[in-house]
DNA sequence: AACTTTGGTATACAGATGTTTACTGAGATA
DNA sequence: TATCTCAGTAAACATCTGTATACCAAAGTT
């Protein structure tokens, strides 16, 4: 028998999986209380013992991102060979993570504008994170290879701009169709260190 | 006296400055129909003498957003310099765009995940021509410098990510904070061109 | 075994939504 | 001047929305 505490955290978490699966449709600030609640299995007056309204679901679900794209950036850069061909194995798998993932890669990149600010304040913070564990990417990678970058922190805010835009035209086709993004996403990330590398 | 014509082309008008006005408080996506027609001063029954629904209206937005912005393109381009400083002139300009146009480009960055297919589909046309003009700029002046670049169009791609990423984060923060800004989007998009220039 | 806690249900409410219908009055046309 | 056109109104509709209330039954506590 499942205790309480158990079940509670169970239908919690099927708010968040139902609401982002519904999110991928209409996205996430044209979705209803009643609509998710329903879906996931329970009276729209029972969502109020799990989230005090929306919002606060959104930034639920915001954490759900943010520890989803932690966990594959860790695990991908584990895996990462030291050497030639980084870029082209990261930008690999970055793709096949935004398919997989499409509908949390869809709340990132899609709710810039859409939900309140407090929701879009979360929303800037991940990707800050994300930016700064690249730019310690990047100085790791430039000092071991002892080409030195006049600055990191710029070339990770660009690289991570060209990166999200790619990914975001990535939710629109197939992915059999998406060789041509990779290959371009390269040349664009390669053309972007290049010019981040201090001239001597 | 106007015409009947002149008349109704005065409350479409209105109806699209409407929704433009709204939609940079909630996002046009989550915008009413009755909301717009009201705050236009007419019955919603009378929305559809002008448009077939929402989506219909979103399109013509659409044609407003990329036309003000073509404008701005061709003025800005007549006003550039030869020689140096043409990235901090253009990017100086660009950032004084999205602040007095900040509805029109919010509409742009801001529904990329919004609306029906075919809005999304417009709106990618729209971005597509700005990256295609561009590149143009980009060619002209790399054989006026006698500086050839590897791939203009990758290039052009980059400088738009970033440039549009940059002008996402201007809307959030009051313009007389922004010349951090303004700094760095100009070190990204040199960045970028140094990176594309063939090495010789 | 008796009592408390609490996720859940059922129901009701007021308000907003998109859309349809019949009608009106002023501009266009003959 | 008489007729037609049509952008606009008023009202009603079915449906969906968020939220509040009273209640229930099973798990937890004593």
């Amino acid at each position: 028998m499942k205790s309480r505490n158990e079940k509670k955290l169970e239908t919690r978490r099927r708010l968040i999986q139902v609401a982002l699966q519904l999110s991928a449709e209409v996205g996430f600030s044209n979705l209803s209380l009643r609509e998710v609640s329903v879906a996931a299995g329970i009276t729209p007056a029972a969502f109020y013992r799990h989230f005090r309204d929306m919002e606060d679901l959104g930034l639920a679900l915001l954490d759900e991102v943010g520890l989803s794209l932690r966990q594959f950036l860790r695990d991908a850069r584990r895996r990462l060979p030291t050497g030639k061909g980084r870029v082209e194995i990261s930008v690999q798998a970055f793709l096949e993570y935004v398919n997989s993932n499409s509908n949390l890669f869809r709340l990132l990149v899609g709710e810039r504008q859409g939900g309140s600010s407090a929701f879009r304040k979360a929303l800037f913070a991940e990707i800050d994170q994300f930016v700064s564990e690249l730019k310690e990417d990047l100085e790791k990678a430039a000092s071991a290879d002892n080409k030195p970058l006049t600055n990191a922190a710029y070339a990770a805010e660009a690289v991570i701009a060209v990166v999200f835009t790619v990914g975001a035209e990535a939710l629109e086709i197939p992915k059999h169709k998406q060789e041509f993004l990779a290959t371009r996403l390269v040349e664009e990330v390669k053309m972007i260190l290049r010019g981040a590398r201090k001239r001597d």
